[in-house]
DNA sequence: GCAACATTTGTTTTT
DNA sequence: CAAATGTTGC
């Protein structure tokens, strides 16, 4: 039980601060929360959230957590099931503070929601308790979607499919399919079909090579990421261990329930049948996760999934943007093929429309953003309550040359991350390798960091590692008797000391991460040109190491939660400092800001070309449009370049494109923008014959000049 | 036979 | 611009 430090509040009072945080919430917000609490007992039927952008779903479902604790529930006993950690974090911090007005000091009990996070560290966590059960090894290590591909390259040269007359798949592609089949639940023949039509023909090999990937999973103690889900859904199958595992919980709350796919919604069944303590939260028309499974289905159906079905509760008014944003991203989402019933409204008037703007260039879409952030700036909005949005990561390159050019800070969301890099990949690698000495993958890279071992030599130490029994105490030893190449002959017995003491955990942690680094820098400095600013990044990761207790939960923790951020100087600015938000549209979902730049919004970007192949993806794509428009609170500027610059585009190679606005704002749509050109159109004026003689004398000095440069 | 370097090819979004 | 394939050189 916990600890109350104050004395215990009579009824009265209770009651009363209770109305207090209700009373702050609107009809609906409030019938959400308080549904199936009233009465005492058990937790009540299935409730389904529909929430509209800007409704305070994230508060809603603060309050709802809050509200069960106040009525009593165990908050040990609750699982938040949320989209990423970032977003759990958040929710747990709103939690407490309802908690703290409605409790006061007793609000500890938010500390123990100890069940939130992404259904993939949740499972993660899970399979560690229920490892030996299904014969895991409880120190199973996970891979990353790199390492995932990487295995899967490994296990294709096995297999002999590289050697083929015409290109086998990329090993991206083929772990792409992978995990669709397994997210969708769909067969190969209909992923081939739907999503990879050029990869039909390569049907049985893919089979095979699936076979083998899973197969060289389970000789690894490796899992990637579907398999936390996998091995979740088949642990609440099994009739031993379901009742177990959902009597764990009382209640299970899922945020962002659109962008859940069907094994996620088969976990969420198996573990609560009858639905009884389950709440689902999101948006049908947020959803934007389909290319990994995700299914609008999900958020669709849930109601009748359940006999009787599940309550059902609308939030239709928005609390965040002005009535013409509104207006316009109603009239855009309102011409998807599907049609979605939501009404949204506000009553924050504005005059000002969202704008859409025409540029000539990428260049020119940069100065704009930057002259309007500055402006926005000047006039007392900081820059981080501004934000750039985009369809692609790439897409933000112009504009991040010209504010590292004009000194404007700004941190960048989503694309390339720092745990992508090779010198943050080798080091890793080399710690996974100690915590789980079968983990190929990881073996493989470190081996090949020595000089004179390239893939076959590595492919072989790695066999005497395994043939050992390839445990942490006898993977030192296989390494020690290898005969290493005479051109390693100089670094080996380095390596093979340090892996004895990584795998022995002789100097513990968090500084065996400091002996690996030592050990790593001459290996950086030989095959990196621009080996500095690469170690700056491995120290980087040494203090991030240092925050965590153990090498296990490092290692895990930072594949499920990567930090989300880069910045043009490695290290995100501090706190208190002020920056400029750029963002991928996905990795804006959840957040608002009062100015938001959208930029390339012509077709081609959004939607993107890749994109375009179904009604289906097209709708996606409308979606997404939706999702940045809804983020702004009081501006938006929609750009469109009216020519931009494509990178490689089959054989005609770099090209520039000649774009037209985005087919989601037809003519028809542009009453609800207002249209405009920058730079300014200025106002000629009538030449004077003073100007004409200058004009004169300017084209004689230049020709002049222009020959002067040959004398 | 194997590592290291040179050339060609294909690309979204992310837990 | 990174990754897959092709070529050279040990």
């Amino acid at each position: 039980m916990l600890t109350l430090t104050d004395p215990t509040p009579t009824a009265d009072s209770v009651a009363t601060q209770v109305a207090a945080y209700l009373a702050k919430l609107n009809d609906a917000q409030r019938e959400a929360v308080e549904f199936g609490t009233q009465e005492a007992g058990a937790a009540a039927g299935p409730l389904l959230v529909i929430a509209g952008a800007g409704s305070g779903k994230t508060n809603t479902l603060a309050h709802r957590v809050a509200h069960l604790l106040v009525k009593g529930a165990d908050p040990h006993r609750i699982l938040l099931l949320t989209f990423s950690r970032r977003a759990a974090v958040e929710m747990t911090r709103r939690v407490s503070r309802i908690a703290i007005n409605a409790l006061g000091s007793r609000s500890a009990i938010a500390q123990g929601l100890t069940w939130s996070g992404t259904f993939h560290s949740v499972g993660a966590r899970l399979l560690r308790d229920y490892a030996d059960l299904v014969g895991l090894s409880p120190s199973f290590t996970i891979n990353d979607r790199e390492d995932s591909a990487d295995l899967m390259n490994l296990v294709r040269h096995e297999l002999g499919l590289s050697a083929k007359e015409k290109r086998f798949p990329a090993k991206s592609t083929c772990f792409a399919i992978y995990s669709r089949v397994v997210n969708t639940g769909a067969t190969l023949a209909t992923v081939l079909d739907q999503a990879y039509p050029w990869c039909r023909e390569w049907e049985p090999d893919l089979r095979r090579l699936f076979a083998a990937y899973v197969n060289a999973k389970q000789l690894q103690s490796v899992l990637d990421y579907d398999d936390l889900l996998l091995y979740w859904s088949h642990l609440a199958a099994e009739p031993s261990v379901a009742a177990d595992l959902s009597s764990r919980f009382d209640h299970v709350l899922v945020d962002e329930y659109q962008d859940t796919n069907k094994l996620q919604a088969s976990i969420l069944l198996s573990m609560k049948p009858d639905g009884r303590g389950l709440t689902v939260v999101g948006d049908d028309a947020q959803s934007i996760y389909s290319f990994r499974g995700a299914t609008v289905r999900n958020i669709l159906d849930f109601p009748n999934h359940f006999d009787p079905p599940a309550k059902c509760v609308t939030l239709e008014r928005n609390y965040r943007s002005t009535q013409p944003i509104l207006e316009a991203s109603n009239a855009v989402i309102g011409l998807a093929s599907e049609r979605y019933t939501k009404n949204l409204w506000t009553d924050k008037a504005s005059a000002q429309k969202p704008r859409i703007v025409s540029v000539a260039d990428e260049a020119d879409q940069a100065r704009y953003v930057v002259e309007k952030v500055l402006e926005a700036r000047e006039a007392g909005m900081t820059l981080k309550s501004q934000a750039v949005l985009f369809r692609a990561a790439h897409h933000s390159a112009a504009l991040e040359i010209e504010l590292t050019r004009r000194n404007i800070p700004f941190v960048k969301f989503g694309g390339l991350k720092f745990l992508d890099s090779v010198h943050v990949k080798d080091v890793l690698a080399v710690l996974r390798w100690a915590e789980n000495p079968r983990d190929r993958v990881a073996g493989f890279r470190v081996v090949q960091l020595l000089p004179g071992i390239g893939p076959a030599i590595a492919g072989r130490v790695l066999d005497r590692v395994a043939e050992q029994g390839g445990s942490t105490g006898d993977a030192p030893q296989a390494l020690a008797a290898f005969a290493a190449p005479a051109r390693a002959s100089e670094d080996w017995p380095r390596f093979v000391a340090l892996m004895a003491k990584v795998c022995g955990r002789e100097t513990g942690w968090p500084a065996e991460f400091e002996m690996i680094r030592r050990w790593y820098e001459p290996h950086l400095e030989r095959n990196h040109e621009d080996a500095a600013i690469r170690h700056g990044d491995v120290l980087q990761m040494e203090s991030i190491a240092s925050t965590y207790p153990t090498r296990e939960r490092f290692l895990t923790e930072l594949t499920l939660d990567p930090p989300d951020a880069t910045s043009d100087e490695s290290g995100v600015p501090l706190i208190d400092e002020d920056y400029l938000i750029l963002s991928t549209i996905h990795s804006a979902k959840g957040q608002e800001w009062r100015n938001v730049f959208v930029l390339n919004g012509v077709d081609g970007c959004i939607p993107s070309d890749l994109g375009t192949g179904s009604d289906e993806e097209i709708d996606e794509e409308r979606r997404l449009l939706y999702v940045a428009m809804t983020r702004a609170k009081e501006d938006l500027h929609i750009v469109t370049p009216q020519r931009f610059y494509v990178h490689n585009q089959t054989h005609l190679g770099d090209r520039h494109v000649w774009a037209s606005r985005t087919r989601f704002i037809p003519a028809q749509l542009m009453d609800a923008f207002e249209a405009c050109a920058w730079p300014p159109v200025p106002v000629a004026a009538a030449p004077t014959a003073a100007g004409l003689a200058a004009a004169a004398r300017a084209k004689i000095d230049i020709a002049a000049r222009l020959k002067g440069m040959w004398e």
